[in-house]
Formats: C-alpha cells, structure tokens, sequence
DNA sequence: TCTATTCTTGACTAAATTACTTGGTTATAA
DNA sequence: TTATAACCAAGTAATTTAGTCAAGAATAGA
C-alpha cells in the first residue's frame, strides 16, 4: 500500500464530495476550485474511483459525481488503494524462490505490516473525517485525535478489494 | 508521512540488521546480499538513519552497523519518517489564507490523519518483527496479525521526532 | 433538434522521486 | 602499510506524479 499526496488528493476530493452531498450531483469543477487541484486529475482520479465503484458520475447539465454508496460504508483505504496502482512485489514476486539466510523476508513481513495499516485505514470512514469537519469549522483549536479503530462503533465496513 | 517501497526498504535492511545482532556490526555488503537491494542504494539510506540515531556505524575492517538503540525502542514509523523527507504542504503552507468555502479543509484533516499512522506505525518496533520472524521462520502458514496497538504491552516508544 | 454542460477517454509532457551507478575520501583493525 | 569498511557527492535511468490538451459521448433544457 502507497501513502503518497495522490492518495491525499483523492481523499480531499472524496471529503469535499461527501460534505456537499446535499446538492446532489456535485461537479468536478467546483471542487477543483474548492480544493486547488486541477480538474483534469481529479478526472483521472475519478476514473479510477469510479471503476472500484465509490463514485457515479451523471452527465449533462447538472450532472457531477456523487458518492457511490453511504459515506460510513467508505473508508479511506478504499480511496487510497483505488487511485494507487499495487505495489510490485520486488524480487520474490510471490514466489519463495529467494536464496540466502532469511528467504522471502522482504516480502512475508511487509505483506503483513501493510495489512495492519490498510486494516486501520480501513477502519477510518468518510462520515467520521465529516463529523470531525463540521465539529470543528471554524475552529482554531487543533483537531482531536480520531477514534482509534478499536473503539468504533461503526465497523459495518467490510474492505473487499484490499 | 509517505508509504513507498523506499521505506520497505529502510525497514527490511533495520530487520536484517536487528536479526543479525549477534555477530555485532553487520556489513552494509551483507544486509544487500540478503536482500537483493543495491550497496550504494543502502549506504544513502543508511546515512539518514544513522542522522537520526537509528545505527551506528563503525568503519575499518571488522566494521558495519549495528542498531542505534534496542529494537524495543525503535519502531518502524521511526525508520520510515527517517528515509522519507517530510511531505510538502501542498497549497496552504501551514498558512490558513485560502479561500472557498472550505478553507484548509486539506491540510488539517490529513495532518491529524498521518498523525494516527504515525501513532500506529509507531507503535510496532523491530523488536515485535523479530519475534514474528522467528516463530515462523520455515513455516509455510501465513503470518497471523500483528497484535494491534492497543493491546501491546510495550508502549515504551516514545516516537518524538515525527 | 440544437446546444451548452458535464462526464469520459486517451495521448502526451514536465517535474519530482526512486533506485541505482560511479568514483572517490576517510577511519581503522590487522 | 594495506585491506576493509563506512562515508560522501555527483550524476543517471526508470518510474511515478501532476498536469495539459484534445477529443468524444451522454443528457437536460431551450
């Protein structure tokens, strides 16, 4: 799993997707000009998006995006691991053919630290980056820490594609 | 904070190194050897890692590196925010002068999201990786999960550089 | 039907990052 | 003194990121 600005960029755009949700369809230009980011990678972006199945788009006027299902079923690892290609599996491409003392060790441990991690992004859903959002508008006191994932109520969400 | 194969990288070799402790320096020409990573590619990491006090190096023969501090007390958050330079901030540079209705809304959030990364990654040490490698080393079953932080009984990492 | 709007797609480019090479210089144990 | 290793700096190829440009396709409304 990457954790780069792209990621950063598709959550932003994700959030900014979610808060406006009450006008429905929302338009990728706005939230090109919302969230600085040029349109046309939020179109690539979208693409992807679209195709794990957590944005539809409408066309025409008054067309936009809007979210593919609830925001409490859309945790961040979704976005993250939809606009980010798989990590290549360096040399030992699955297979258990490495020589050497330790065989296989790159692979077996990241392979389970980045499940951990997309376990806990996982665990970080879109309405609870909203509530935090609206909780704290115009605020200028730091944000709290986020619910660590064992304490969530909301653990409806199931992560498939991982 | 990034997630990238470079920081797979820095926490495999600091693996490597932790696992081989016992004949005490352990050659950057062996750790490549291993891993199949690149001896000039290492030394680069190497130099930031021993920047932040993560190995020390002693040169001559007979020389290499060994760990900066017990592996208990080195997680892999700090050997991965030790290879990475720090994310740049996007459009609003620690600054709150952009405009649109959701001013910020960018930087904050992924702030105190790469913040709850942190506290995870932080909170699993090389120490807990060597222990999972040595129950299964040889084995063919996949690893079972790490323990989750809130269960870890060694919450001594104080990760203060972040 | 026409038209403006908006998604959708593809190809192409500049900048940044990653992974790696090359060629040194220092320190030090033997 | 010599081989061994960490250190250091510059450059380079491959990849990824971020973005541009130019089209096409669906659709609401005039």
């Amino acid at each position: 799993m990457r954790l780069t600005t792209r990621g950063r960029y598709a959550v932003t755009a994700m959030l900014d997707l979610a808060l406006n949700i009450e006008k429905s369809p929302v338009t990728l230009a706005e939230i090109a000009d919302r969230q600085g980011i040029s349109q046309s990678y939020l179109e690539q972006l979208f693409s992807k998006l679209r195709k794990q199945g957590l944005v539809d788009g409408t066309r025409g006027p008054g067309g936009g995006y809007k979210l593919g299902r609830s925001a409490e079923l859309i945790s961040v690892g979704d976005v993250i691991s939809a606009v980010n290609e798989p990590v290549d599996a360096t040399q030992c491409g699955g297979q258990k053919n490495c020589r050497g003392e330790n065989p296989c060790l790159t692979h077996d441990l990241w392979q389970e630290l980045s499940l951990q991690i997309q376990n806990f992004l996982g665990g970080v859903s879109l309405r609870e980056l909203m509530d935090k959002e609206s909780k704290n508008s115009g605020a200028k006191a730091p944000l709290t820490s986020l619910t660590p994932i064992h304490m969530q109520v909301n653990s409806a969400i199931k992560t498939s594609v991982f």
